[in-house]
This record gives structure tokens, C-alpha cells and sequence, in this order.
DNA sequence: TGTTCTACTTAGGAGCGTTCTT
DNA sequence: AAGAACGCTCCTAAGTAGAACA
């Protein structure tokens, strides 16, 4: 793969200092450099040496005068039950702790740990007083806040020196930055949307769940005092450092890299080499499904509509999962019949497909597509005799579509879809929005439209902002008082021009320019109020930030900034920046996805 | 062939520090 | 100077996808 993806950029002269010089004599014999760095395939790594997992503290018992009641009496609660009480306490404010499945959750998990006395007596959620507990961490962070300047300082030197000694391991002769290096502290599970599970005890992870990966030459890392690790293991074809299984749903977690190494850089930006081979082909991707629609085989029409609605519409491959486990939330592949509508005819369009779903993290999707009549005839078969709550695809899952994809193309799968019509839309907008004569604000706004633009298609969204409303009012306010001002410049100059008109007095003629002048700047300070408030509400549902991570090829942006003199710290902040080390180092003004 | 396990990317929200407004 | 708004970092859940297993 590394060296395909190489051998394909090689015309295009990349280098980047941090990366893997690249030998440009393939084939004239030899190579030191790139024996040196060429890896076995699936071999990730030669050498890694870190710290293992830093261990969040441990729990620290509540003072003698901050009590939890049972049933408005005071009762003194073993060291565990105490801090599990905590987890629920902290979180008093939050509106987890009003849904039923939440407290069940909680308090099952939470009867579980207590003393066979403490179980005999607190039996009934309602009749816990967990208010002062609440108290005492409102005020505790409080106390935090209002520190001053010194102590803040003091803390931040010692959360620094924590993150100097563990956030960084040796990765074949370089140290690199690990991005998650701290164990998950205890507290109780937020499932995002319906979960089942929310509210269930996460348990505290200790040396003894940690499965470590190292080289078998580096320093091993020692386990805390009087502590053994779970397995000490040296697997360089995985780019883990450390492991455990949550007690959840029962997943690996791991500790990995920062997105700033050689490792997770290089990858990323393989990612987007696949994406681009997938634009050389996608022509021909599109006849072929196109083709398929009217196919005899329903298995390959149910194949070539959900590759069409991940082409068209975006959408994520949709792997099964296990049913009660999880939200239920849905992609391409597992939509049930009750998430589609069909209209033969909606709002003057034909055959309209409204798509109504929660998707990853139970953000809902809601869309009004005019589909291709195959298509929608398609549907209406793929619908026909089921109930709302069966499969659209029946016979059709994320192994099928992706092992047909493979066929197609090396190394392509649903989510190259969304990276490529990702990319490629970046492109577009950029091209088509951009005036070159624009000075670097109106530029950067065109960027942030262009980058707009992908978000809705990928349907990245966030909660609307708490305070939008209110700044949105005062926005609204502030507009209002410009129209009055306008209005009242408007008479101002009529009365001018009548004055002029009547005395044909230099003095007057002077002061209709001067009024005119006066209306133009008002006038267009209400225009820019007007935009920035359609700016404001077009964008206080949409997230431009994933996009910009993970679905839009850096080198775009970057080639973008120098063809239009825009500075890159316009667009990317220092993390950014870190991250795409190896694009702004790589492309030129000429790039081209 | 279906199920489970593993490894990795993608995702939105919380919290906090900084900057802007009043 | 205080408060609001904004932007960034951290956090960890929730996806994708392929391998291993039965």
C-alpha cells in the first residue's frame, strides 16, 4: 500500500522533513533510505518506548460535614458507595438525571457496590438527598475559578510536568506526543441520545485491567507501587501503547498517538490518496449503479440505490450493531422502511425521497431528495409487503456493498464516498466563491461558506449555541435601530434636496452630498448587519469543525491560502496546523485533488 | 456464512481560557 | 472591570471495516 500510494505522488516531487524521505531512484537500484524505511507489511513500527497509562487519582472521601440523607436522616456511607454517590451528585444539574432509564441504571449499579447494610436501608432513589454532596462540588469548583493568579500558575505547572513525563513515547527514533494518556476516570455512563445503558457505573481502571505494548528492547513501563500490569505485549503491527476492555459494552479503549505524528500524519494522508484514486473512477462507478438499478438481481438494486444515496447524499455505510445494546441509530445500509417517505410529487419536484433517521451520536437527518425514477421505483418495491420497522436493504449489508466496492476499485469502501464528495465539494465551492479581488476578510468568509457547504452535506451539527437566541436578539436590536437611523437619513436628505431645490444655495448643495454620503455608510452598515445575522442562523446548527478534520484533504486549504495570499493561521489554528504538518509542507498553489 | 473481536477514525459536548463588548 | 461571546482543548462515545473465529 506504502509503496503504491509512494510510487503515486512521486511525479509531484513531495517531501516532507518529518516524513519519510521518499526515494525518488525507485527503480535504478537500490535505495538505503528507503530500505531503511520500508516496513514489512502490517509491521506499523521498529522501536516504541513510553511511560504507560497515567492513572487518574484516586478517590478522596467527602469531609466529616458534607452529608448524604436517606430519607431526610444523615447517613455515613462506606468509602465506595460514598463515591459512587458523588458521580451522581456532580451530575444533580444535568438533564440525565431526570430520565428514568438514567436513575434505574444508576441506582442498580450503585445497590451492587454498597454494604449489605447500606443495601438494606437505601432502597429507593427518591428518598437520597444527594443536595449537599452537589453543593460541596458547585462551590469546590467555584473555589477552583476565583484561585488566584499564583496558584493557578502552580497547577498548571504540575498538570504540565504530569504531561511532559507521560504525553510522549519514542516512536522509532523520534518522540511523539500520544494523544490520550491518562486512564478514563469512574463515573457514570452518557450514552448520547436514547442509550440503554446511561447512567451505569464505569468502573475505575486500574494497572491490572492495562494491557501494555512496547518494543521488547525499550525500557518497560513500570507499574504504579504494589500494582502489575494485565499483559505487557510487543505487537508492531498495532500502533497502541496501552489497552483495556470498559466495562460498559464490553470495547477496547486504547491509548494512541497524537494526530501530530509521523504515524497518524502519514495515514491520514493516505486516506486522501485513496479518495483522489477514487475520483478517477467515480465516472464510471456512477454508470455502473446507474446500470444496476434496473438490474433482475434485487440483491444488486438494493446494492445500487444505497451506493447511490452514499454518492448522493453522503451517507455512512450503516454497519449492524447489536440490537438494545445501543441507541438505536441507523446508516445506509441498516435504514428500516419507517425512515423514508415517498412522495410521487412534493413542492412542484417529482419523486421526492424524505429521509427522516438519527444517525451516529442520534443526530437526526432530515432531508427532501428528488431521486432518479428508477430510484424511487426502486423503493417502492424495496417497500412493498414490509413493516415500517423492517430492513429497506434487506438484502444488502456494509460486507456485501464494501467487498463489491473493493471489486471496483483497491481500497475502496462506503467511507471514501464521504471523504472524496467531501473533498471535491471543497474544491468546487472554493473555486466558485472566491474573488481574487476580495481582501482577506471577504476571502476568508468565502472559505468559511465553501467549508459550510460540506458540513450540511455530511450533516454535521451541533446544538443550537444556549445563548443564541439572546445574542441573536440583540443582533435583531442593533439592526432595527439601523433602519430607523437609515430612515431618518433618508428624510434628512430629502429635506436637503427640497432646500436645494428652493434656494439653489452652494451651501445646500454641499450638505446633499453631505447627507447622501451619510445614508450610503448607514445603508451599508445595514447590510452587513443583515449578513452577519443570515451568517449567525445558517450556522447555529452546523459544525464546520469535523469536516475541516477529517473529511477535507489539508492540501486544498493550503493551496487555497497561497494562491489567494491568505495566511494559513487563518485557517488552521497551531493544533491544526500540527496536524497537517505534512500537507502544508506538501502542497503548492497548484494542488489539485 | 454469520458472529465476535480488534483496531482504528470520526463525532459532539463540556469546560476553560482568551477576547470582545459594554 | 465585569460579563458575554468565542475558540480551543480535552474527553470519550460511536462509528467503520477487516480479521478471526465457529
Amino acid at each position: 500500500m506504502y509503496r503504491r500510494l509512494t510510487s503515486s505522488l512521486l511525479g509531484r516531487r513531495v517531501h516532507h522533513p518529518q516524513f519519510t524521505p521518499v526515494c525518488l531512484r525507485l527503480g535504478s537500484g537500490g535505495c538505503s533510505r528507503w530500505e531503511e524505511e520500508k516496513k514489512e507489511d502490517g509491521v506499523k513500527w521498529t522501536q516504541l518506548e513510553h511511560r504507560g497509562p497515567y492513572f487518574v487519582p484516586l478517590y478522596e472521601p467527602l469531609p466529616e460535614d458534607v452529608q448524604f440523607y436517606y430519607d431526610g436522616k444523615p447517613l455515613k456511607l462506606s468509602l465506595a458507595t460514598e463515591e459512587i454517590a458523588t458521580f451522581y451528585a456532580k451530575m444533580l444539574d444535568h438533564e440525565y438525571t431526570t430520565k428514568e432509564t438514567f436513575q434505574n441504571n444508576f441506582f442498580n449499579d450503585w445497590r451492587k457496590e454498597m454494604t449489605l447494610a447500606e443495601q438494606k436501608i437505601i432502597k429507593d432513589l427518591d428518598k437520597c438527598d444527594f443536595s449537599e454532596i452537589h453543593k460541596y462540588f458547585v462551590d469546590k469548583s467555584e473555589a477552583r475559578k476565583a484561585l488566584p493568579k499564583e496558584e493557578k500558575q502552580k497547577l498548571k505547572e504540575e498538570a504540565d510536568k504530569i504531561q511532559e513525563e507521560y504525553g510522549y513515547c519514542i516512536l522509532d527514533g523520534h518522540r511523539e506526543k500520544i494523544g490520550n494518556f491518562k486512564t478514563e476516570p469512574p463515573g457514570l455512563f452518557r450514552g448520547r441520545g436514547d442509550h440503554p445503558k446511561m447512567g451505569m457505573l464505569k468502573k475505575r481502571i486500574m494497572p491490572e485491567d492495562v494491557v501494555i505494548n512496547c518494543s521488547k528492547d525499550s525500557k518497560i513501563p513500570e507499574p504504579p507501587e504494589g500494582h502489575k500490569w494485565k499483559e505487557v505485549r510487543f505487537d508492531n503491527t498495532v500502533t497502541w501503547l496501552a489497552s483495556w476492555t470498559e466495562n460498559i459494552q464490553h470495547t477496547l479503549k486504547y491509548i494512541m498517538l497524537n494526530p501530530s505524528s509521523k504515524l497518524k500524519g502519514e495515514k491520514d494522508w493516505q486516506k486522501y490518496e485513496v479518495a483522489r484514486r477514487l475520483k478517477d473512477v467515480v465516472q464510471n462507478i456512477r454508470a455502473q449503479y446507474q446500470i444496476d438499478w434496473k438490474s433482475k438481481e434485487m440483491k444488486k438494486r438494493q446494492r445500487a440505490v444505497a451506493l447511490y444515496f452514499i454518492d448522493k447524499l453522503a451517507l455512512r455505510a450503516g454497519n449492524e450493531k447489536e440490537e438494545g445494546e445501543t441507541a438505536d441509530t441507523v446508516g445506509c445500509c441498516s435504514l428500516r422502511v419507517e425512515h423514508i417517505r415517498l412522495h410521487p410529487e412534493l413542492d412542484g419536484q417529482e419523486n421526492v425521497v424524505e429521509f427522516d433517521f438519527l444517525g451516529k451520536d442520534s443526530i437526526r437527518y432530515y432531508n427532501k431528495v428528488s431521486v432518479e425514477k428508477p430510484v424511487f421505483k426502486n423503493l417502492k418495491l424495496f417497500m412493498k409487503n414490509k413493516n415500517p420497522a423492517d430492513d429497506l436493504f434487506d438484502r444488502l449489508n456494509t460486507t456485501i456493498l464494501n467487498r463489491h466496492l473493493q471489486s471496483l476499485m483497491d481500497g475502496l469502501t462506503a467511507k471514501v464516498f464521504r471523504t472524496y464528495n467531501a473533498s471535491i465539494t471543497l474544491q468546487e465551492q472554493l473555486k466558485a466563491l472566491t474573488n481574487s479581488e476580495d481582501n482577506v476578510a471577504a476571502k476568508l468568509l468565502a472559505y468559511n461558506r465553501a467549508n459550510r457547504a460540506v458540513a450540511v452535506l455530511c450533516n454535521h451539527q451541533r446544538s443550537t449555541p444556549k445563548t443564541h437566541e439572546k445574542s441573536m436578539q440583540i443582533l435583531q436590536t442593533k439592526i432595527d435601530a439601523k433602519k430607523q437611523q437609515v430612515e431618518e437619513a433618508q428624510e434628512e436628505l430629502k429635506k436637503a434636496e427640497d432646500e436645494f431645490k428652493d434656494t439653489k444655495d452652494a451651501k445646500a448643495e454641499v450638505n446633499v452630498e453631505k447627507k447622501k454620503k451619510k445614508l450610503k455608510r448607514l445603508e451599508e452598515q445595514l447590510s452587513k448587519l443583515n449578513v452577519q445575522a443570515t451568517d449567525k442562523e445558517e450556522n447555529k446548527q452546523i459544525a464546520l469543525g469535523t469536516s475541516k478534520l477529517n473529511y477535507l484533504d489539508p492540501r486544498i486549504s493550503i493551496a487555497w491560502c497561497k494562491k489567494f495570499g491568505v495566511p494559513i493561521e487563518k485557517i488552521y489554528n497551531k493544533t491544526q496546523r500540527e496536524k497537517f504538518a505534512w500537507a502544508i509542507d506538501m502542497a503548492n498553489e497548484d494542488f489539485e485533488f
